[in-house]
DNA sequence: GCCGTTTTCGGCCCGACTGTTTTCAGTCG
């Protein structure tokens, strides 16, 4: 099952590699590839987009994309890639995600043998035919053989959550190295990306040789992908992949923002480099000869007459613009946080107690912190009835009486939007609650339409303060419901509803670029934890990145603000 | 196909590693 945007990516990029392999024109599959990675990094639905007739806005997707783009929306039709297909009956996407294998491969291997698919190349690769093949000896085929099973085992991206634990266990064993001087997690890790297709990692070393070696040798490699003098790569046992780049200290910040990316971010400041009669790369930057910088990272940025840009910014959505006007957003950070508005306890289906819950809370200094189990109609998750519900908010009044803790406890409920829209909890008591956070959490497949006019009913409700989760989306598991969110976000703003941001690794919910469309349509965020135990109260630190990643700063967030403007803010 | 304080035409980022190759094309970052 995928998400439009998943599907829609995969079209243009089917274009791109069916044109490489063509081979007629070298940058017309770019201009394809590149529209590929802009829907992908999109972070909004593209059928909104492509409805507000805003897909030319995309940097990357100009009118011959963008008509793609419509038609297939519309009629689920592209005629130009039935076209390509036909002409070159190849299974493009699975034999060019086999590692190493490119298109003048794929076309050799067509031209020469008939192959179209894994299969034939399998056959091809066993019987010996393969490597008969110009510049395909014994070694290229046995890699292929390797490649082939990878990509049967399907290569999924890694959660940027699971990806960071990792990484750090990566560095410790670098970082142990004595001639190692600094070291940095680069790539889509650095930017936050939710998920990531690999781990980028830099050092700044002195002797190269020793940190290769211990880095192809560490116990958790299963193969290595390349080893070289400044650059390696190894598969690890998990699958997950790490690229190791070493660079010199004089080099070090231009190789940080090189390999930090995003690709279409380094294009672009390449390119603006190129303009002004320099070159970037990731040794520095050049007037001919001359190295003009290179060991800071901030200089590269200020010497093109802009001001550093957050890693989490770097997706070529108007960034660069901006760091050139000096109008980038003073991001939010995670110590602006004054309190958590969304978790649960083993009154629902958390893991502890209110009161470990609590403890918890006031260790990370918190100035409020909302518990809010789930409400009846959940009752896989044991939801609370009334009666359990009232006997909790007399609970919370005493402990907050109890004087135990300095912070505000804040009564609240996650409350279940039913089919219908109405929520399973009465008004009455709703009423007594400080914060409501209104959820789906069934029949999410049910049509745009009937989801939109559910959730907008949900939020006519006037207790409810928060749509939570507004998506409903699980990373590597299970796309959004379709929804119109303009609608949505339109709603919200009549009836003063905050948005969510989810911020449990697998939802990040709602995302980056949907984030940037509600502040623009004037809405405020909440970014909660949605912490079912006392340890998933840290994933504040997620919440954060992808706040950054949505352009937002700390007005934006109602849970930056004191108590006493957060219950002023949420007043209806 | 995309895009614009050097252009609406004519460019399009730049470098490392591998294999099989006699000097580099292909692939990947
Ligand atoms: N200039 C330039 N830089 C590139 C290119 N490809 C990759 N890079 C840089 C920017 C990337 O962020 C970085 C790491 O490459 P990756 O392929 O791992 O991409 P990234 O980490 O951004 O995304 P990922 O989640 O791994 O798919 O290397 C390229 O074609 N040109
Ligand atoms: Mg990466
Ligand atoms: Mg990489
Ligand atoms: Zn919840």
């Amino acid at each position: 099952m995928l998400s439009k945007n998943a599907e829609v990516a995969q079209v243009l990029e089917e274009i791109g590699l069916l044109l490489d392999i063509e081979g007629k024109d070298r940058f017309r599959p770019l201009a394809y590839h590149r529209g590929a990675r802009a829907i992908k990094s999109l972070g909004e639905d593209v059928v909104e987009v492509a409805r507000r007739n805003e897909l030319t806005k995309i940097p990357g997707i100009g009118k011959g994309l963008a008509k793609i783009i419509t038609n297939y929306i519309e009629t689920g039709q592209v005629p130009k890639l039935d076209e390509l297909r036909t002409r070159v009956p190849i299974k493009v996407m699975e034999l060019m995600a086999i590692r190493g294998v490119g298109p003048r491969t794929v076309k050799l291997m067509y031209d020469k043998l008939g192959i179209t698919d894994l299969e034939s190349l399998e056959r091809a690769a066993s019987d010996g035919s393969l490597s008969q093949l110009p510049g395909l000896g014994d070694r290229s085929v046995k890699q292929i053989l390797q490649g082939i099973e990878l990509v049967r085992q399907g290569l999924e991206r890694t959660l940027l959550a699971d990806a960071l634990i990792e990484a750090e266990k990566i560095v410790s064993a670098l970082r142990a190295l004595p001639s190692v001087r600094q070291i940095e997690v680069a790539g889509s890790a650095r930017r936050r990306r939710e998920t990531v297709g690999d781990l980028d990692i830099l050092v700044n070393a002195s002797d190269t040789e020793t940190i290769m070696g211990t880095f192809v040798g560490l116990e958790s490699v299963a193969e290595v992908l390349a080893r070289g003098t400044t650059k390696s790569s190894v598969r690890l046992t998990s699958n997950l992949q790490i690229d190791l780049r070493v660079i010199p200290a004089e080099s070090f910040g231009a190789g940080l923002q090189y390999f930090t990316g995003s690709v279409d971010h380094n294009v672009k400041l390449r390119s603006i480099a190129q303009k002004m009669g320099l070159k970037l790369n990731e040794y520095g930057l050049f007037r001919g000869e001359e190295k003009v910088e290179g060991r800071e990272e901030r200089a590269i940025y200020e010497s093109f007459g802009m001001t550093w840009v957050p890693p989490e910014l770097r997706e070529d959505r108007g960034e660069i613009e901006a760091a050139q006007d000096g109008t980038l957003p003073d991001l939010i950070t995670p110590d602006a946080v004054r309190g958590d508005l969304h978790t649960h306890t083993d009154q629902s289906d958390g893991r502890n107690t209110i009161e470990e819950m609590i403890d918890a809370a006031q260790e990370r200094e918190y100035e409020y912190f909302c518990i809010s189990d789930h409400t009846k109609s959940l009752t896989i998750a044991n939801g609370m009835d009334e009666e359990r519900l009232e006997a909790r908010i007399n609970e919370i009044d005493r402990l907050n009486e109890s004087g135990r803790w300095k912070m505000r406890i804040l009564k609240g409920a996650e409350v279940d939007i039913l089919q219908d829209g109405e929520l399973d909890i009465s008004d009455d008591l709703l009423s007594r609650l400080d914060i409501v956070t209104a959820s789906i959490h069934s029949r999410m497949n049910d049509s745009k339409r009937v989801m939109t006019e559910r959730v907008c009913h949900a939020l006519e409700n006037k207790f409810v303060h928060i749509l939570g989760h507004p998506t409903g989306r699980l990373l590597l598991k299970r796309p959004p419901f379709e929804i119109d969110l303009s609608a949505v976000f339109e709603v919200a703003r009549k009836n003063n509803v905050i948005m969510e941001l989810n911020a449990h690794p697998q939802r990040l919910d709602l995302n980056a670029g949907n984030l940037r469309s509600a502040v623009r349509a004037g809405l405020r965020i909440a970014v909660n934890t949605d912490a079912h135990s006392v340890a998933e109260l840290d994933n504040m630190t997620f919440g954060i990145y992808q706040a950054r990643r949505g352009w937002l700063t700390k007005d934006d967030i109602i849970n930056t603000h004191t108590l006493k403007k957060l219950l002023r803010l949420i007043k209806k």
